[in-house]
RNA sequence: GCGGUCGUGGCGGAACUGGCAGACGCACUAGCUUGAGGUGCUAGCGCCGCAAGGCGUGGAGGUUCGAGUCCUCUCGACCGCACCA
């Protein structure tokens, strides 16, 4: 038996012949690798053009907050490491990396450390990218991209234009947070419990205000659409997305005002999912904010208190984000709306739980077919009334009431006038016809997806490059005097509207259509709209004619977009979404020919510690700083790649850094033990192949198998990682064995012939390279070999020396294990068979038994089912 | 409420299409080595049991020669959406 061989063998004290063993210092290591790469900057250049095939490989860009988090490392971690592979596969990589950088937090450290939101940023920019640098990022720093300067967001604004001009963008009044100690607008992220942030005591207001939108909306469906044709992205993305969109098919149908005076207003349109249901309507709901409900309440004092309440209970809700949870509310306006289907006079009601941003903000309420209708009904003793039955299940049977509500679409139209005695679909066709037919409504399609509000009373953003003039009106800014620079040394102070409109320099313009005064637009554009396209500038950085060359473009985006591209979940809406709509909009100006920014997705999880996200409130932030002037950035960079696969939760563990240092360090140390040994001495030799050496070889050649295997499909570089430890943990006890034959003065002092050792070492430089690039180029050099590993070639796996020639496989007696038999790997099933039931235990244990089957699986397992 | 992801040793996690559960790492234990500074090497390590053996992938059933993996029910955690008419 082998196995037990193997313990006679003497485990050595690996002696190393008195020598000391070289300290694995990953400071010196990376501090001397840092400072060559620094020195080329065309390392990490994309070829314009190539023979090769190109791959785009692309990291979300960061906010320049100051300094790179562990989320960050993770990211760029996973990015690097592919970026990597594909160049050593011979791909021409685009791999590069830029700054989100205009927004509020640069603003907010402006007020506290009286430093200029410019100056803050910029220097935020050059820390982290040392720390990226430091990290050993491969980047093409020659293409970076910062939005914040002008020569980029002045496309920001050419792109708005052009929109602009197609009607794509468009201003009208909305609802903002507005929080009255600050004076100013607050973003939705800073309404905390439906107060200010900075305030916790202060409640949010809403105000009305003038804001320009992208009409998103306009490609609603075609984003939806085009959801089913990116297989490349995770499902939960795409999920999340189409519900975010929210297309829901219904039918619009126009409720008379009964007793209206002004003929134009007289209707209340309604959206409804089950038109089917409208003869068991018995009252009409209106939000609060419903333009009609203010004509209704002109004269009634009382009646518009309690809107008000209403209103302000809404609000409260939506804010706090439990509009799901609002305890329902009405009040009963006393007029009356008529259903255009039957003629009847139902109730008009105002209530809390109707949304004016969703349908038309007015609803038919059916409280038999519908649970909130029911629940209110209930509440203010409304009429339930039963127009749907049950489908009987037995034709024969009569249908039986059914328990209220009755909400599902299994059921039969009754009191329905002539629908009555359809089922609830055909119903639904029937009666949207009808009511196109006559003029009061229409099967319709809405959405929940809104349009892109962009418009921010903010300072550090790009400037809106648009123009009021008393005469002309709205005014685009001609494309030849972009971009319209934000001016610097600007108060910011928190007083109250756009910080820009205290600029009369800024503010005060000529009209270029009449050269009369014009007063500029004071509010700045929100910062997902530099995200939305940043990564065609990537492919054309310098260009100050376009916002990118379309030939540039098209050669690395091609008509699939990005190859891959890696960020994190909580992009998976707004980013995404803008960056698809960005791309369509770019498709239909024939700037690009892919319809969507990015093939394939990946979605990395998230990191926490101790069972919590890391933040400063909680104390458990690991700073990469600390992790690499400790460890390296070898280690910290493999350990989030090692603890676990990059699309799961990542527990951080600091015993889990020193881990992967202390291989790193088995690594090390064993190529400066054995990189010395020549290859070309021992190739004279022709020593003999012995069943160590072919055992190394195996383990060499699975091992090359395992980790290009994950880079082809999983990713689960945690088991890659751990393949190559298992290799390095064979070497050690190969090394071991070679050196207690030499010890014992035998004939084989060499067990592994020199050829197999430099490979082995050179192949372990190549696989440790995507992960562990300073350690992997330390280690290159040692070997003698020269230049970037980039331009090595991945090393291929020869499936004849990867394979086995001997498995043991286990053999069971009715699926429990009872033995187990050494076999050829190649040996055909009658021979496992006959070799599983002369198995000594195993003719023991079926002695006296009635062999049923023997069931062999080859390679795999023999299991007899005796009885 | 709807949609999704996930429950495996003391811990992080392996086990791709059903086929030896626990690879790899951490922690722990022992031996050797080193040593005034987070050292290295070797071995052991799911649970019960002296052992033979038995039990084990949140729980309960089922399919199968065989289930962590498939099916049904159920419990729990996390994420997204949410009076969406």
């Amino acid at each position: 038996m082998p196995q037990e061989e193997q313990t006679s063998v003497t485990h050595a004290h690996r002696g190393r012949d008195g020598q000391e063993d070289v300290r694995y210092d990953a400071q010196r290591i990376e501090t001397k690798w840092f400072e060559r790469w620094q020195q080329d900057s065309s390392l990490y250049a994309a070829e314009p053009h190539s023979t090769r095939q190109k791959y785009y490989v692309l990291e979300m860009l960061p906010y320049p907050s100051g300094a790179l988090h562990m989320g960050h490392v993770r990211n760029y971690a996973i990015g690097d490491a592919l970026a990597r592979y594909m160049w050593m596969n011979g791909y021409n990589v685009l791999h590069p990396m830029g700054w989100d950088s205009f927004g509020l937090p640069a603003e907010n450290a402006a007020i506290q450390n009286n430093t200029p939101p410019r100056e803050w940023t910029l220097g935020n920019i050059a820390a982290m990218k040392a720390q990226m640098k430091r990290l050993g990022f491969a980047y093409d720093w020659s293409r970076e991209v910062t939005t914040c300067l002008p020569e980029y967001y002045k496309w920001n604004q050419w792109f708005f234009i052009k929109m602009f001009e197609k009607g794509l963008a468009y201003r009208k009044k909305s609802t903002v947070n507005w929080c009255p100690k600050c004076a100013t607008v607050l973003a939705n992220e800073q309404v905390v419990n439906g107060c200010c942030w900075r305030h916790e005591d202060t409640p949010v207001e809403q105000r009305e205000l003038e804001q320009w939108f992208l009409r998103i909306t306009k490609y609603a469906d075609e984003l939806l659409r085009d959801l089913d044709r990116l297989p490349g992205w995770p499902e939960k993305v795409r999920t999340m997305q189409r519900n975010w969109i929210g297309r829901s098919e219904g039918t619009l149908v126009d409720f008379k005002l009964d007793g209206a005076t002004d003929p134009a207003s007289s209707s209340i349109p309604v959206f409804t999912t089950r038109v089917d249901t409208i003869f068991g309507a018995t009252s009409v709901q209106l939000a609060p904010q419903h333009p009609l409900v203010a004509r209704l309440t002109r004269n009634n004092d009382l009646l518009r208190a309690e809107v008000e309440r209403l209103l302000a209970e809404q609000r409260k809700a939506r804010e706090v984000g439990d509009i799901g949870e609002i305890e329902k509310h009405g009040v009963n306006t006393g007029r009356y709306a008529i259903n255009p289907y039957n003629g009847e006079k139902v109730p008009i009601w105002v209530a809390n739980y109707i949304l004016m941003d969703y349908g038309t903000g007015a609803i038919m309420s059916v409280p038999a077919h519908d649970e909130r209708d029911y629940e209110f009904a209930k509440k203010y003793k409304l009429e339930i009334r039963l127009v749907i039955l049950p489908q009987a299940s037995d034709p024969e049977e009569t249908a039986v009431e059914p328990k209220l509500p009755f909400t599902t679409m299994q059921g039969t139209l009754v009191n329905s006038g002539r629908f009555s005695g359809m089922d609830c679909e055909a119903a639904i066709r029937a009666m949207s016809e009808h009511a196109e037919k006559n003029g009061f409504g229409k099967a319709t399609i809405t959405y929940r997806l809104k349009d892109w509000g962009i418009s921010r009373q903010r300072y550090w953003g790009t400037p809106i490059p648009m123009l009021y003039c008393e005469k002309d009106g709205i005014v685009a800014v001609p494309e030849k005097d972009l971009p319209v620079i934000l001016p610097e040394n600007v108060d910011i102070a928190l007083t109250g509207g756009s910080p820009l409109g205290r600029v009369p320099e800024f503010v005060n313009a000529t009209c270029p259509k009449c050269d009369g005064p014009a007063r500029r637009e004071t509010d700045t554009m929100d910062t997902f709209v530099d995200s939305s396209w940043y990564f065609y500038r990537y492919t054309d950085a310098q260009n100050d004619q376009a916002p990118f060359d379309r030939e540039k473009a098209g050669y690395w985006f091609g008509d699939r977009g990005i190859d891959q591209y890696i960020g994190g979940v909580e992009h998976a809406i707004l980013h995404l979404i803008y960056s698809r709509f960005w791309t369509k909009f770019m498709r239909d100006m024939g700037l690009i020919g892919n319809a969507e920014p990015a093939e394939r997705l990946f979605t990395q999880g998230m990191i926490i510690k101790g069972g919590a996200k890391m933040s400063k409130s909680l104390g458990n932030v690991v700073s990469p700083d600390d992790m690499v002037e400790h460890y390296g950035a070898d280690s910290t960079r493999m350990y989030t790649l090692f603890a676990t696969s990059p699309d799961r939760e990542l527990d951080w563990q600091d015993e889990g850094v020193e881990g992967i240092e202390r291989f790193l360090g088995r690594v090390y140390r064993f190529v400066t033990r054995n990189a010395a040994r020549s290859a070309l001495a021992e190739a004279q030799h022709a020593a003999p192949f012995l069943p160590e050496a072919r055992q190394i070889q195996r383990k060499l050649h699975q091992t090359i198998k395992r980790v290009s295997d994950d880079f082809q499909g999983r990713w689960h570089f945690n088991t890659s990682i751990a393949a190559i430890m298992e290799l390095v943990n064979e070497l050690y006890a190969v090394e071991a064995r070679q050196e207690g034959h030499a010890a014992a003065g035998g004939l084989h002092a060499k067990v592994v012939p020199n050829s197999l050792w430099v490979e082995v070492q050179r192949t372990l430089a190549l696989l440790l390279s995507p992960f562990a690039p300073f350690l992997a180029h330390e280690l290159w050099e040692m070997l003698g070999e020269k230049g970037s590993l980039l331009r090595a070639s991945w090393p291929k796996y020869d499936p004849a020396l990867a394979k086995e020639e001997e498995i043991e496989i286990p053999v069971q007696i009715n699926g429990k294990l009872r033995s187990r038999i050494v076999v050829p790997a190649d040996a055909p099933e009658d021979v496992v068979r006959e070799r599983a039931l002369a198995d000594e235990k195993i003719r023991a244990m079926v002695a006296g038994k009635q062999i049923v089957k023997p069931i062999v699986v080859p390679g795999k397992l023999v299991n007899i089912v005796v009885r």
